[in-house]
DNA sequence: TAGGCCATCTGGTCCT
DNA sequence: AGGACCAGATGGCCTA
């Protein structure tokens, strides 16, 4: 970053003279305005040019305004992916039963929730038969079949998923399963490992490298971030 | 008012 | 040089 950019005081590059006053348009270098003679042979003024090229002087002000537009361009590209990010978290959404009243699961619930039901049907899907088939992903039952899909819950804690993103006045919860339990129990589901899927947690987030020596992995999860949360897309 | 969630900005690092 | 990716910081919004 420090060698990214010269400029000079004196005898340098005067901006407010200069054709090209955006400062930061490069455009003016442009290879179409040489000539392949030029390219091939370049005389001693040309080469004197070239070598000047790569630090051309600039101004403050001139340094000043490439870095602010190429902050203003690292953001839009930054907005864009994340974007780009949402939706393809939102299509992830869209895949993943949920119950009919249930408000938007949050990212990470989102994608909690989709580990573990990937798990869940992965480790079904050998034990299929034809018909319909049945997922236990922790505390919720999925059912998959011809005559439609059904999620249900065996704890109280879709309820209290629920709750918490309706509000007070939807206490009640609509599913039968969970007015007949008597009582939802809180526990860490990652210490549980009885109910977590026990090696899908891959310690592996600090190990992303770049390149391609290893493979992407999915994140482990950030039990110690989210404390002991009561909700059933974290616990499944 | 505290806490959770989110979008955005920002600087660093790596890759092309 | 610029793009992609990442993680930390920040501020806004909402809810209990």
């Amino acid at each position: 970053m420090s060698s990214e950019y010269s400029f000079c005081s004196e005898g340098g590059f005067d901006e407010l003279s200069s054709s090209s006053d955006s400062g930061f348009d490069v455009s003016f270098e442009s290879p179409k305005h040489e000539s392949p003679t030029d390219a091939l042979f370049p005389t001693a003024k040309e080469e004197k040019r070239k070598k000047s090229r790569g630090t051309r002087c600039k101004s403050p002000t001139q340094v000043l305004r490439l870095k602010r537009n190429r902050r203003i361009k690292a953001n839009d590209r930054e907005r864009h992916r994340m974007h780009t990010l949402n939706d393809a978290l939102e299509r992830l959404r869209l895949a993943l039963p949920t119950f009919p009243e249930d408000t938007k699961l949050t990212k990470i619930e989102t994608l909690r929730f989709a580990h573990n039901y990937i798990w869940a049907l992965s480790q079904t899907l050998g034990k299929s038969e034809a018909g319909e088939i049945t997922l236990n992903v922790g505390n919720v039952t999925v059912s998959i079949g011809e005559n439609g899909n059904m999620i249900t819950s065996s704890t109280g804690s879709c309820a209290v998923a629920a709750q918490k993103r309706l509000g007070p006045a939807h206490s009640a919860f609509p599913y039968p399963q969970e007015r007949f339990m008597p009582e939802w129990q809180e526990y860490d589901c990652y210490s549980d490992q009885s109910i977590s899927p026990p090696v899908q947690y891959q310690p592996c987030y600090e190990q992303r490298v770049y390149g391609h020596h290893s493979p992407h992995v999915l994140p482990a999860t950030h039990h110690h971030a989210m404390g002991h949360h009561t909700n059933m897309y974290q616990c499944l």
